[in-house]
DNA sequence: TGGATAAATACAAACGATTGCATTCAGCAG
DNA sequence: CTGCTGAATGCAATCGTTTGTATTTATCCA
């Protein structure tokens, strides 16, 4: 930048100023300094510039991967939100820095570089630490959380909406003409007991009784749905459709399914969630409800955008819709 | 740390030689020192660190994600070795820049910030850029890619076996007495390529001559590949067993298979690539070539720190393995 | 033309660490 | 007691920006 000065014949911080469209600047100059920069391709060096500003121009994203699960929870999800993150931080010239560690207590990032060394905090997921996470809050570090509307909740968050989505996979089935329906999900978890709202309401509104045999904790890997749909099936509850909460869930079930002999729909309809990439191709193919990540990284990063500038924000609640494809969910 | 100073009752300057384990301070005022430091809860402010010393402590991690192929390339893979690096990157205190946007020149990088904003960088793949890569090693920018020994190449690599994961999986099927195996893959891809040797090296073992019908160029997403098998069965191309480039590929074709009325693997065995989560528990579920990704992470980042420490470092070709699961492989 | 006012630019001090060199101090030999 | 030596520590410059304040230059009206 000195050299720039010299070669414009102007002091370093008229430069600085030119740069950063500074209206106490002459247009005519900042434009012969901005040409001159350009020609000369001058880079501003960003530590230099960070260190200045005392900020750190790095957002921390938090992958709230649950330790037990082996981390696969909801595998291309956490990949999808992070590119999407990843995208709206580069446009805002933003840098990502990924923690993967599985959290156990989320206050242990306050004594961690993770905290120092990042202008704000991005966590996908809830986890478990709700309560942790309203600690978390009180440091006055930017923060926003991917996930839903708990109760008592101090921190902002930005989440699809899970009731909606419940809702719409039950009620896509109740249409078909489906009444003994299957939720699959662990109601213990933020995510699944809104889904599960959705799907009391569906059934409400065509006045069907909810059989509380017919919820199934399972986690969102795939690993135990299949065994819980056997189960189902030795104690004879009988049921003609399933809402997953995961695709993987859901794949998981078609294929109990198909070994205990049954057919996909015509036995059982099912429907999954996520739409992730194995859905469509899968066979047979899926009907799902779609989140739509791309806008919600989008947003997560404004909402944190925000909160560097000081504003206050208020939580956003993203679109949900339901994928129907012919096979697995019938049409 | 001017603070830290006081209340030790030296200068700034033995403070830092102190914490930074200078030996020209004495032990026992070095010892005093970090012992004020921790207790005092002194954090040391990175950002005038970094930019002392002109570094960045940033590593960019480019993922070469094809931009035709919507990103989907091999899904579960990227992200495994995302964490993996990230792990291996936050035990060096760097941070790691997610670099997502499809790259269609690595020369781009140079004139980016991702350039001037990281010490290194590590690209994820070699997509179709090999010569691209060639020219960027000469910017003497510390870099590692995950990859496959392309002929003339200059700069570092790190990557799985993939001759020996060809010729594993197919020795595989033919030890199950398969004799037309199918090979699914893209071989104008690098990595495809070599697999593909290790398939006609197992099949020359046998004496079995290669039929080039049985080659079909399929990228690593699934979309394509029940097209491609059902191809195959119209032109009535004969074939008891498939070596498939990814899992995907692998459960795309199975589905195809399936619904062409062929048993899996009683009328073909198939075999994967990558072991995903959802190989093990689809049904049936896949035999697959497992990469050891964690181990790659590693790897990359050693590589890396190694250049930046000014070192000259050599390739490194990791360990595959296949793993064998009951159904669809037969046993 | 002079002087007040406004616009444009320059000066210089920060930000928080590192590091070459100067300085202090203790120990010891002459 | 002086002078020398080497170990331990302090001084001060430096990295490349930004920004409050001082200064210069231009503008305009009486």
């Amino acid at each position: 930048m000195e050299e720039l000065a010299k070669v414009a014949g102007v002091s370093v911080s008229t430069v600085s100023r030119a740069l950063a469209g500074n209206p106490l600047i002459n247009a005519k100059t900042r434009a012969r300094i901005t040409d001159l920069a350009a020609k000369h391709n001058y880079q501003i060096n960003e530590n230099a510039r960070n260190f200045r500003l005392q900020k750190t121009n790095v957002i921390a994203v938090v992958l709230m991967l649950d330790a037990k699960s082996e981390q696969h929870t909801s595998d291309m999800f956490f990949l999808e939100m992070l590119g999407a993150i990843a995208d709206a931080l580069s446009v805002q010239n933003y840098d990502l820095l990924l923690v993967n560690s599985p959290m156990t207590n989320v206050l242990d990032i306050h004594n961690s570089r993770i905290f120092r060394q990042s202008d704000g905090i991005i966590f996908i997921g809830q986890g478990n630490q709700h309560d942790h996470l309203n600690t978390f809050y009180e440091l006055e570090k930017p923060m926003v959380v991917w996930g839903s509307n708990l109760p008592d909740r101090r921190y902002c968050t930005v989440g699809a909406d899970n009731v909606v989505g419940g809702y719409l996979s039950t009620k896509h089935l109740l249409n078909l003409g489906r009444k003994d329906i299957v939720f699959m999900g662990d109601i213990n978890m933020p995510e699944p007991k809104q889904r599960f709202e959705g799907y009391l309401k569906a059934l409400k509104e065509k006045s069907i009784r909810f059989d509380k045999h017919l919820q199934i904790d399972v986690p969102f890997e795939m690993s135990h749905a299949s065994e819980a749909i056997n189960d189902l099936l030795q104690q004879n509850v009988s049921f003609d459709g399933a809402v997953c909460c995961s695709d993987l869930i859901a794949l998981s079930a078609i294929s109990a399914l198909t070994e205990s002999g049954l057919r996909i729909p015509e036995d059982v309809a099912v429907v999954g969630y996520d739409d992730i990439a194995l859905a469509s191709y899968s066979s047979p193919s899926l009907t799902t409800v779609r989140q739509n990540i791309v806008q919600g990284g989008r947003i997560l990063v404004q909402k944190l955008m925000a909160q560097i500038n000081g504003d206050t924000v208020t939580d956003s609640v993203l679109k949900t819709e339901l994928i129907v494809r012919r096979s697995s969910g019938a049409w």
